[in-house]
DNA sequence: CGTAGACCCTGCGCGC
DNA sequence: TGCGCGCAGGGTCTAC
């Protein structure tokens, strides 16, 4: 479901709810996510503790607790968190729940079980192996194409592959990194080893000009993504190439094709992205 | 060392 | 109506 748009409009529809509030207590009915949750851990570093702040780093949300800890989520690809009244009935696969002061419940929701719930001291959140390695922001200053060359330098293997490539920049999934090759000409199959320099800056504007315009538009909802409130976003409907195989390209009108590329679909225009 | 592919898991829509 | 198949926005691990 989410990349760095949906995660970003998630953290600014749920911060002015939740700053001020204090987390009574954690409930997990199921530990079993991508990594087991560590309910003890979690409850014991959550507990009590008032929410100061939300902030991001790529595609996961953190929401930073008084005391110096944060509570560290990832959605996967069908998580979603939301906020309810504390006595809604339970969702099939909530499988763990912040109990607030308020008298609200913060649920989080993940089918596939690909997400993360953790909570940590928050001076150890750079060095925490699940951020450790990340990339560069793309919506903050020091996304250029200069880098993104400098970071492709040796390296061979299809754009796509790179953009989507954590350790070089954070945030890209599978339809945003499509987007952007669209938005640049580039080809997705093309190899990072046979771009120049202008088609890098062109590449760079296009991954912030994507992300900044979903975010704008509340997200893509494919199926469904909502923010904490439950609203949709409406990115989907300015996709370009994602999910439009066999539709006629905005620019030329060439139907739109799909590739696989290691095991994602791809979506291009053969005559528009070289 | 980088890269390609398998894999984790559940639900949905489609064609038969 | 029911069933099997392919597919899905995430990341990580392994084999080369």
């Amino acid at each position: 479901m989410p990349e760095l748009p949906e995660i970003e409009v998630l953290r600014r529809s749920l911060e002015p709810h939740l700053v001020g509030d204090r987390i009574e207590r954690s409930e997990v009915r199921d530990h079993r996510l991508r990594e087991p949750i560590r309910t003890r851990e979690l409850a014991r570093r959550t507990a009590g503790r008032r929410i100061e702040s939300l902030g991001r780093r790529g595609k996961y949300l953190l929401v930073h607790l008084e005391g110096g800890r944060t509570l560290v989520v990832h959605l996967g690809m069908s998580g979603r968190l939301t906020l309810v009244p504390a006595e809604t009935p339970l969702e099939p696969h909530e499988h763990a729940a912040f109990f607030l002061a308020s008298g609200r419940r913060l649920r989080f929701r993940d089918p596939r079980r690909f997400g993360l719930l953790f909570a940590l001291p928050t001076e150890d959140l750079l060095d925490d192996p699940h951020f450790a390695h990340l990339g560069v922001e793309p919506l903050e200053p020091g996304f250029s194409g200069a880098l993104l060359q400098a970071a492709a330098r040796g390296r061979r293997g299809p754009v796509k592959a790179f953009l989507m490539d954590a350790t070089v920049v954070v945030g890209a999934g599978n339809i945003y990194a499509a987007e952007a090759l669209f938005r640049a000409g580039i080809h997705p199959l093309r190899s990072v080893a046979r771009i120049a320099a202008p088609r890098w800056n062109r590449l760079a504007e296009s991954v912030a000009g994507v992300l900044s315009e979903a975010i704008g538009q509340g997200g893509t909802t494919l199926n469904d993504f909502a923010d904490g409130e439950g609203n949709s976003g409406y990115f989907q409907v300015s996709l370009s190439v994602y999910g439009r195989e066999g539709e006629g390209c905005l620019h030329c009108a060439t139907p739109v094709k799909r590739a696989v590329l290691s095991n994602r679909s791809t979506y291009y225009c053969p005559r528009c992205q070289r």
